[in-house]
DNA sequence: CTAGTGATCCGCT
DNA sequence: GCGGATCACTAGA
């Protein structure tokens, strides 16, 4: 299964669902993707609501391709970018079950727990080793390895919430996680 | 377990 | 000047 398993053109919450099970490796080290977030550029809460400037124009570059940004001033945050016809749109990957390059990730985490090396955007960009040099680079080539998961997950596997850490568009259930998994950032709440 | 806070930079209401 | 698509750490219940 590779990248071409991944439809880039899709609304960016389908995508985001999408991804979810997919394998992200950056120069061989990552993980499964067990959490993701969408965000549209019709979307008070996205980086893309008040249309392109210099920090995201990766946003509303070639779907397949990264977008890179600094948060809080000292995190680097990986989106995927996805763009329904002329949409600047993408998919912030949230965390992953670390299986590929566990030294090295643990190395530059400063920690060895399985569990706190890529459970939120933060540590999965200081993992994996992400900056600003991948920002609109494509994920079709090195360092990039994305890889589909290798059977669709059940409906039932897929968890959707509310996204986190935002102010505006508080209740676009626009979270999506892996049910069940330890690597989340955070647990989903259970449906009522 | 939850709540609060400092770190640290950049882009823009 | 203000406020983030965050994290780590502390204090207290």
């Amino acid at each position: 299964m590779l990248l071409a398993d991944i439809d880039f053109l899709a609304p960016a919450d389908e995508v985001a669902r999408r991804l979810i099970g997919a394998t992200l490796l950056i120069d061989g080290v990552g993980g499964v993707i067990v959490e993701t977030e969408a965000y549209d550029q019709a979307d008070p809460a996205s980086h893309a609501w008040s249309g392109p400037t210099a920090r995201n124009a990766s946003l509303f570059g070639p779907p397949g391709h990264a977008y890179v940004y600094r948060s809080y001033g000292l995190h680097w945050c990986l989106n995927l970018v996805c763009r329904p016809a002329g949409h600047g749109a993408g998919v912030l990957i949230r965390a992953l079950q670390p299986t590929q390059g566990l030294e090295a990730m643990a190395q530059r985490r400063g920690l060895a727990d399985p569990r706190l090396l890529c459970s939120g955007p933060g540590r999965v960009g200081q993992a994996l080793g992400v900056d600003k040099s991948l920002d609109g680079r494509p994920l079709g080539c090195p360092p990039f390895e994305l890889l589909a998961a290798e059977s669709p997950l059940d409906e039932s596997a897929i968890a959707v919430g509310p996204r986190i850490g935002i102010t505006r568009a508080v209740d676009q259930p626009w979270r999506f996680g892996l049910t069940g998994s330890r690597y989340l950032s955070r647990a989903f709440r259970a449906v009522a």
